[in-house]
DNA sequence: CTGAAAGCGCTTACAG
DNA sequence: CTGAAAGCGCTTACAG
């Protein structure tokens, strides 16, 4: 049997309000001496005040929730490393929802975390979602990556400009085919990606070839894919990874079909993660801040579960362009 | 305000009794006419028992924690994503935590969680515990990756049956001068590791140099600094690494000091991580299924939490033995 | 300085 | 077939 409440007034002699009170430092002062005994007792016992019955009347479950696509993706476990990394400090713990990448897990997620009343959600999807009806009244949202209908709580990255200035740099270096990787289902950051990727080929008068494009999941793996369909049938001398998971699945269909990078081929990833500058050759690729964006996420959700009022800021996070080792001039 | 049961019996005309006995599927039969009233309130409001109320009564929070030393490890991230894959089915959600690596951390974890009254926890630690009194009465434990004081519910890989299999395969092509990457904290699977790599050289009669170790953070950077100072020190023709990460690490390492994979150096790693087989050479590596031992735990934890009584099953992981490009023939 | 009472939103004997 | 009442373990006016 757990200790309640009860419990403590009774061994102590004193009532369960002056009990409460006590160790919710509320009401008037008691006498040290009653004060010592109930904490000593609370100690004694280690006690604790049922998280379900505080609850009921405090509503404070300091939970939130987190919706993530993919565990496993080394961006995103950043991401919550990140989250986690504040919210902890503030006796705040998360509930983690992996979606698999599906827009249904989302929906089911979030209407099973706003039963169990959490404070708050962070979803990191790059679905565009019309999630607005069933999040609008109840906790608050935020979103990370991903365009959204939505003024308030977007976490955002340059991924435009950080994909131009990718390209911009291949361009510069005398590159004029250049192939890229995007994936299969539209995410919103991978459309901007490639959006920049299309507008700096016509700002350079580079005439755009349907066959430099391939698509796939946005992993390892559907790098590997995907970079082998788009080598096998077509020549360039610079292919730009949706990310760089993508890129490592490139560096090994590159390496089977005999080419060397950046000898054949140069290869730029985005996201920058830890591994991409261990990689053999290191990754060129556009950092983003994924720790920060997740601690950037979780400080203005817990703001706004303070002040509730409050509109929650945007942010758009910078990106920087990291020349390494899969890089190099068409001509050299 | 959220509706509550209250709304929907003054809405249905109905006592509370009749709509929570309806919703539960409790209790007499109810004419089908005021059930169907019911359930359509229920569904025109939306309404849902409030989470904490329910809890005070029924006690089944449907919610297990779960702590890993990081996040981030691609080790733990797929672990987590099998316990995901199980619970997520059962209606359960997973309070993640992030322990860093502190032991520290973990307990203070603990306290909150049971502080939670969740049904159970998945502790993924690499430390040795004493946790099993603050654990024992309430909810139900497993552990994976550790040694343990307890008889069950230990989840386990044959790290050492895995780490001697490696060595002797150096040993069967021709390596006498073997090195080893652990780690600096004593984790209970490296030491493993380590165990089974100084007998094999035992029985192999190689003498062991104590230059041929070296120690650092289980990460790729770890792996990195580590294998540096090993390589600059001493000549080996092999190395085996703590772990993937680590082997990652080691790539780095040995072509910054000019030494190529495999001709100059052997590199074996321990995991296989989904990288693992794209990294240049690809790895050869001693594979642990993450995926399975964080499914296996969720389903024993669940298990366990239906049917207290019953003690948790131990298991033991077998792991394989992956060759790939990283290792040859020392002679070759 | 301290306690009895009401109430949070539910569920579950129990009675009719 | 249905409802009034007690109770889960707390907190918080309110009264003394």
């Amino acid at each position: 049997m757990k200790t309640t409440i009860k419990d403590i007034a009774q061994i102590t002699g004193v009532s369960i309000t002056t009990v409460s009170q006590i160790l919710n430092n509320k009401g008037q002062r008691f006498s040290e001496d009653t004060r010592q005994r109930v904490l000593k007792a609370v100690k004694d016992h280690d006690y604790n005040p049922d998280y379900f019955a505080q609850n009921l009347i405090k509503r404070e479950s300091k939970t939130i929730g987190m919706i993530v696509p993919d565990v496993t993706d080394l961006f995103f476990s950043k991401v919550i490393e990140g989250v986690e990394a504040y919210l902890t400090k503030k006796d705040y713990m998360i509930l983690l929802c992996n979606s698999n990448h599906s827009h249904e897990m989302e929906k089911s997620y979030i209407k099973q975390l706003l039963n169990r009343s959490v404070a708050g959600i962070i979803l990191a999807s790059p679905n565009s979602l019309e999630l607005e009806t069933s999040l609008q009244s109840s906790p608050y949202l935020l979103i990370d990556r991903g365009l959204n209908t939505r003024a308030e709580g977007n976490l955002l990255v340059k991924e435009y400009e950080g994909s131009y200035e990718s390209v911009q740099y291949l361009v510069n270096n005398g590159h004029k085919s250049i192939g890229m990787l995007t994936n299969e289902l539209g995410y919103y950051e991978m459309s901007e990606r490639y959006e920049a990727y299309r507008q700096c080929l016509t700002d350079n008068q580079i005439s755009f070839q349907s066959e430099w494009i391939e698509d796939g999941p946005v992993t390892i793996e559907g790098g590997y894919e995907a970079a082998k369909r788009l080598l096998k049938r077509t020549k360039v001398t610079a292919l730009c990874c949706g990310n760089d998971q993508m890129a490592i699945g490139t560096y090994r269909a590159a390496y089977e079909l005999g080419l060397t990078i950046p000898d054949d081929l140069s290869v730029i990833g985005f996201d920058d993660l830890e591994i991409s500058s261990y990689l053999n050759p290191p990754l060129t690729t556009v950092a983003q801040p994924a720790f920060e964006i997740g601690y950037t996420a979780a400080t203005y959700l817990f703001q706004s579960i303070k002040n509730p009022g409050v509109k929650i800021p945007n942010k758009t996070f910078e990106t920087e362009f990291i020349v390494r080792g899969s890089t190099q001039p068409v001509d050299k």
